[in-house]
RNA sequence: GGGGCUGUAGCUCAGCCGGAUAGAGCGACGGUUUCCUAAACCGUAGGUCGUGGGUUCGAGUCCCGCCAGCCCCGCCA
């Protein structure tokens, strides 16, 4: 209802100059208009919309905020544009507007979009939108993909999609660790116990690695002269040895190959740019932040001292950019990244907004990147860095997630038995109902059901706050889960197959019960939802809108006969149940979800 | 010590720019199947929105103090 709720705004901001020329003029004069506070009412029987602004404006006019909603709706009166539009507003208790759109024009937006396969949500101009980069995932090589991981990855897909589908040109990076001391530990390991994986494909898989990992690790911290190879190591990665940088891009390569089959499971599209990219820009991070005068040099260490930021014993934190020994570290590499990204091609992205979707915890790193690259002038005026924080994925027991015997849950572990869960869940149902099917619709069903059920979980609640997870709470059969809106799905195709089909270029739509009206009503808010989300970055009101769409469609399912109405209401109803379901259909679609025909 | 995030029903969570009587789901209790997949629907019970102040016509939401939990705080990412 964008386009309704606009023009009502519109209407509203008229009356508003009308009835008060001195305060819109007062407002004018210092560059503002006057808002409306126009919002969706908060309860249905307060119709469509409501306006606010009359209980603002009474204390200023020194009247009593009802007369200055009278006042207000004098004017809306006038003006035959708005009559079209809204039944005569209703003012209500202190001096609340509402007003309830005529139902001749729901009708009318219903038969629009049965037509338009964007469902009503505008797009913007790809020609004049620069870049998004939505950096997420960003697993690390020579590791397993956790559960973090998990959550970025889900999350930031999302994001990308949803934004992709506003038309925007996005950007999906995974900025994977690929670079840094843990080589020269791990490349120093293996020389020593499995050399011939560093100059053959395919000799480890990653459970390997990760085991030589950990043994370099711990010699690492033990052995002084493992540790001084290992140094000696990345030096020499650092400059290039062709023996260590192929030994290097094996062991990348092998990581890449385990995390692709994650992705693939997932759906997940992304282009790897790895910290490794930015290695040739490090070198004039450091000199333009000495030009510019914000570098200082404490400790041998090359640092930017962040403002308003104060560390333990109330100095001023730093953010290093090189250090002692003259290497860099994170900080310049997500500095140079930044540079990169809303540099103008061909030397960069050309972006105008950068959204980071990492754990919460790295909320400080960010806070001082962000701000080092504002003072440096490396974020163009009307651009956007936003880092979008997520909490921790816990067990049921409120701590970290882990596996019974304590070690970090991988990620292939997780979506097996999530799978798994599905297929029993699945199977125990045909039983009791005497349904056989053939082992590929099953094994489709669990699958889908249960990656389904994973990403749900994750994106129905707000990211900010520390996730519980729960296989049987997300595969749950009824509440906010993925097999509850994938059951309203599936029951909208089986009307369409039993000869449910409605004509949509007919003129004669007309809609009689109240859960028909509550259907259109929330069909009707799908643009809104997602241009929301598109600003705020909270899938989890996408997932809302979805649930509570599903709720009201069940209920007119439930209570309103559809194929056994007659011709009229039948088309009508049915026209509902296809708009239902290309809702569902494209909602679930923009959180990486697929929809199954049967289930 | 400093900073960030969180605190809403027994449990898991929503709550949009401050708006009308704070909402779901689960669990509990009680109903609904000659009818399009009952993986559904309907109803009942359940709240000092951590706490104390403040701002406001109006505060779960904004500001300040306090309490509790989690996370971060110089050369790891």
């Amino acid at each position: 209802m964008l386009n309704l709720s606009n023009s009502l705004k519109k209407h509203l901001e008229k009356a508003l100059i009308k009835a008060f020329p001195e305060i819109a003029k007062a407002a004018q004069m210092a560059g503002l208009s006057i808002d409306p506070e126009l919002v969706p009412t908060s309860r249905p029987e307060f119709g469509d919309f409501q306006a606010n602004i009359a209980l603002k404006l009474a204390k200023s006019l020194k009247t009593a905020p009802r007369s200055v909603a009278q006042a207000i709706v004098e004017e809306l009166q006038n003006d035959d544009d708005f009559i079209r539009l809204c039944e005569p507003p209703e003012i209500a208790g202190p001096g609340f507007i509402n007003l309830t759109i005529k139902t001749i024009n729901l009708v009318e937006e219903i038969k629009s979009r049965l037509h338009d396969p964007r469902l009503g949500v505008p797009s913007v101009n790809k020609a004049k939108s620069a870049p998004i980069v939505v950096d997420f995932s960003s697993p690390n090589i020579a590791k397993e993909m956790h559960v973090g991981h998990l959550r970025s990855t889900i999350i930031g897909d999302s994001i990308a999609r949803i934004l992709e589908f506003r038309g925007h040109p996005v950007l999906r990076i995974n900025h994977v660790g690929d670079w840094g001391t843990q080589f020269g530990m791990l490349i120093t390991q293996l020389k020593s116990v499995a050399p011939k994986a560093l100059t053959t494909p395919e000799v480890i898989d990653l459970g390997d690695l990760v085991t030589f990992y950990r043994q370099a690790k711990e010699r690492f911290d033990q052995e002084p002269a493992f540790q001084a190879t290992s140094r000696e190591e990345v030096v020499k990665l650092q400059r290039g040895d062709p023996l260590s940088i192929k030994a290097w891009e094996l062991l990348c390569e092998q990581s890449r190959k385990e995390f692709q089959k994650i992705y693939s499971r997932l759906d997940v599209h992304i282009t790897e740019r790895g910290e490794s990219f930015y290695n040739s820009y490090l070198e004039q991070v450091v000199i333009d932040l000495e030009n510019s005068g914000l570098l200082v040099i404490d400790e041998g260490a090359k640092c930017v001292f962040l403002e308003g930021i104060t560390g333990k014993n109330g100095r001023l934190l730093p953010v290093i950019v090189q250090k002692s020994d003259g290497g860099f570290n994170y900080a310049t590499t997500d500095l140079a990244a930044i540079r990169y990204r809303f540099n103008a091609a061909p030397k960069g992205d050309g972006a105008c907004r950068l959204i980071y979707v990492t754990d919460a915890g790295q909320a400080n790193h960010f806070t001082g990147i962000f701000q080092v690259a504002k003072r440096a002038k490396w974020v163009p005026h009307n651009a956007r860095v936003e880092h979008v924080p997520f909490g921790l994925v816990q067990g049921e027991d409120g701590k970290k997630l882990k596996t019974r015997s304590g070690e970090t849950v991988r990620l292939r572990d997780l979506l097996d038995e999530a799978i798994k869960r599905a297929e029993s869940d699945l199977r125990r149902r045909l039983n009791e109902e005497g349904r056989t099917e053939e082992e590929r619709f099953i094994k489709n069903v669990s699958t889908t059901v249960g990656i389904a059920a994973v990403k749900y979980a994750d994106l129905s609640q707000n990211r900010v706050t520390n996730y519980q997870f729960s296989f049987d709470r997300m595969l749950a059969l009824q509440g906010n889960t993925a097999p509850y809106l994938l059951y309203a799905f599936v029951r909208i195709a089986g009307i369409v197959r039993k000869g449910g089909t409605p004509d949509i270029h007919t003129d004669t739509f007309s809609f009689e019960t109240s859960q028909e009206w509550s259907l259109v009503r929330q069909l009707l808010k799908l643009d809104e939802v997602i241009t929301e989300v598109e600003e705020e970055l909270l899938p989890n009101r996408l997932c809302t809108y979805l649930f509570e769409l599903s709720q009201i469609f069940n209920r007119f399912y439930d209570q309103v006969p559809i194929l056994k109405a007659n011709n009229q209401a039948k088309n009508s109803r049915l026209a509902l149940c296809l708009l239902t379901s290309n809702t569902l259909k494209l909602g679930l679609r923009l959180l990486g979800i697929s929809t199954l025909e049967r289930m």
